[in-house]
DNA sequence: TATGCCGGGGG
DNA sequence: CCCCCGGCATA
């Protein structure tokens, strides 16, 4: 998973929890901030955020300075690499936000923090001109769009973490959750994620901040075209590492929100990667000082000897895994499987790595939480004649695997998110249904029942008989109106399919 | 032999 | 379309 540095983060080895910092109070707050001067802008909330702002965001001083912990501002980044990529996918009609821009700009009651952060900015920040360096291109990300505030450190109510981690990752969640995929319906992604997040957690959060947080989305927030969230690498892979809570290896994610600046253990094959996120510059190094050194010379145009180093590389590059082992399995399992397979369908990796683009993903399965079929017999005459195949209507059919996005579908789109009070929030995809096979995961996958290949293993028109124990079995002849009807109609068993 | 289900037919 | 059943294939 690729995940940027904050600013301010610390390198490794220093610790970065909390009192790590030896009473230096660690100044927090990465922020944004996109150049933009649209005062049309002004006014637009960026509702789904609001709360999580509102958690994540502590306290507000008087001069409109927002401090949070480490902790939150790891959440905070997180967001807005997410939020920056769905820039990248946005023309500015003022031409000033595009393809790059690292951050949004936050609004607190219609003003732009940014020009208040500004002031405060602790870091002595350079002047490329000054030093006479280049820059990359009028649009590439400005090394003063971000800043860092120093806060006092103390100022966040423990009890409060787990709240905040839970708010975190159901927004994230939400952002991405496939509901959002429906093109059918006129609301925006943003538009329901906000609206899952107030009614899942405005409850809880009242009002413990009566700042009107407001994000500016107006241009940003929705693609025209039902181009979800998806396509955000950041936030698909904090999704489904957050899905996935027995998952084996520890993600970047978790890694990010329990702060750990070292990668643990990995796995023989994850090999951890720097990737230079410098508009058009795809240079991948294998240390983090060799990606900082490259960004402080090539594109911060400083004196490569130097160490000094103010932690805006930081910026400027991602961690990465690369998984080999997955990558090759991954695609060696791209074949198509038989249409007699009555199994889930195979879940992989779907690792796509254009040439210059490495990208570690986990995709984990959603089948492997949906209840089985059998468990959800929820008993639906008529059955016999109702679809089987789920399918996602809004996933791009052309390119299942294209060379650019992950394939990931959810089988159904109801999706419940268990609020537990725990530090991990445990999201479940739950399939209501009877009958609903496990079904697709990539739209690679064959629809069972597809009309086309009914190819049959053999000679006839028949089909195998199932394993499974069907209606008259279950139930037995005494109870036959407890078959389904398919059952009673001596037709293919709907309700308990092989 | 019991079961699963296709094909066909009646209403 | 709904419903039923003859009859075949299979375990």
């Amino acid at each position: 998973m690729t995940s940027k540095r904050l600013i301010g983060q610390p390198r490794a080895g220093e610790s970065t929890h909390e009192g790590g910092c030896a009473g230096q109070r660690e100044p927090v707050i990465a922020m944004l901030i996109a150049a933009r001067d649209n005062g049309a802008l002004h006014g637009k909330a960026f509702k789904m955020n609001e709360v999580a702002l509102k958690n994540s965001v502590k306290e507000i001083s008087a001069n409109g300075l927002f401090y949070t912990s480490t902790r939150e501002r790891h959440y905070i980044h997180k967001k807005f690499a997410c939020g920056r990529e769905e820039d990248e996918n946005i023309t500015a009609p003022d031409g000033v936000l595009k393809k790059g821009c690292p951050a949004h700009c936050l609004f607190l009651n219609g003003h732009r923090l940014h020009d208040q952060i500004h002031m405060e900015v602790r870091t002595p920040v350079r002047v490329p001109e000054e030093l006479g360096c280049h820059l990359p291109s009028p649009e590439a990300p400005h090394p003063y769009t971000s800043s860092i505030i120093p806060v006092p450190h103390d100022r966040r109510p423990s009890g409060h973490a787990d709240k905040e981690v839970m708010a975190a990752t159901v927004l994230t969640t939400l952002s991405t959750s496939p509901l959002v995929l429906n093109p059918s319906s006129g609301i925006s992604g943003v538009e329901l994620a906000a609206k899952g997040w107030k009614e899942s957690l405005s409850a809880s959060y009242s009002s413990s901040t009566s700042g009107n947080w407001s994000w500016d989305t107006s241009d940003q927030s929705v693609p025209s075209t039902p181009s979800p969230p998806l396509t955000n690498d950041a936030c698909k892979n904090f999704l489904l590492s957050s899905q996935n809570d027995d998952n084996i290896e520890e993600t970047e994610s978790t890694h990010f929100l329990f702060e750990d600046p070292i990668p643990r253990k990995r796995k023989n094959s994850m090999k951890v990667m720097f990737k230079c996120l410098w508009k058009n510059c795809e240079k991948v190094l294998s240390t983090s000082s060799g990606i900082q050194r490259h960004i402080r010379t090539v594109h911060l145009g400083r004196n490569g000897d130097s160490d000094y180093s103010d932690g805006e590389e930081d910026f400027y590059y991602s961690e990465i895994e690369v998984n080999m082992d997955t990558l090759s399995e991954g695609l060696s399992n791209l074949t198509p499987t038989s249409p007699t397979t009555s199994g889930p369908p195979p879940v992989f990796p779907v690792l796509i790595c254009d040439a210059s683009r490495f990208e570690r993903t986990h995709v984990i399965t959603p089948l492997s939480q949906s209840a089985p079929s059998a468990l959800c017999h929820i008993h639906t005459d008529h059955a016999y004649q109702a679809t089987t195949p789920v399918s996602i209507p809004s996933m791009p059919s052309e390119t299942p695997h294209s060379a650019e996005r992950i394939s990931v579908s959810w089988q159904s789109p109801p999706v419940i998110f268990e609020a537990l009070p725990g530090p991990m929030t445990q999201i479940r995809t739950v399939s209501i249904g009877e009958k609903r096979q496990p079904v697709n995961n990539t739209p690679v996958s064959k629809t069972h029942t597809s009309g086309s290949s009914t190819a049959k293993p053999s000679n006839g028109s028949r089909k195998p008989r199932g394993e499974a124990k069907k209606c008259r079995k279950v139930y037995g002849m005494e109870k036959r109106d407890l078959w389904c009807t398919a059952c009673r109609w001596k037709k293919a068993c709907q309700r308990f399919t092989d």
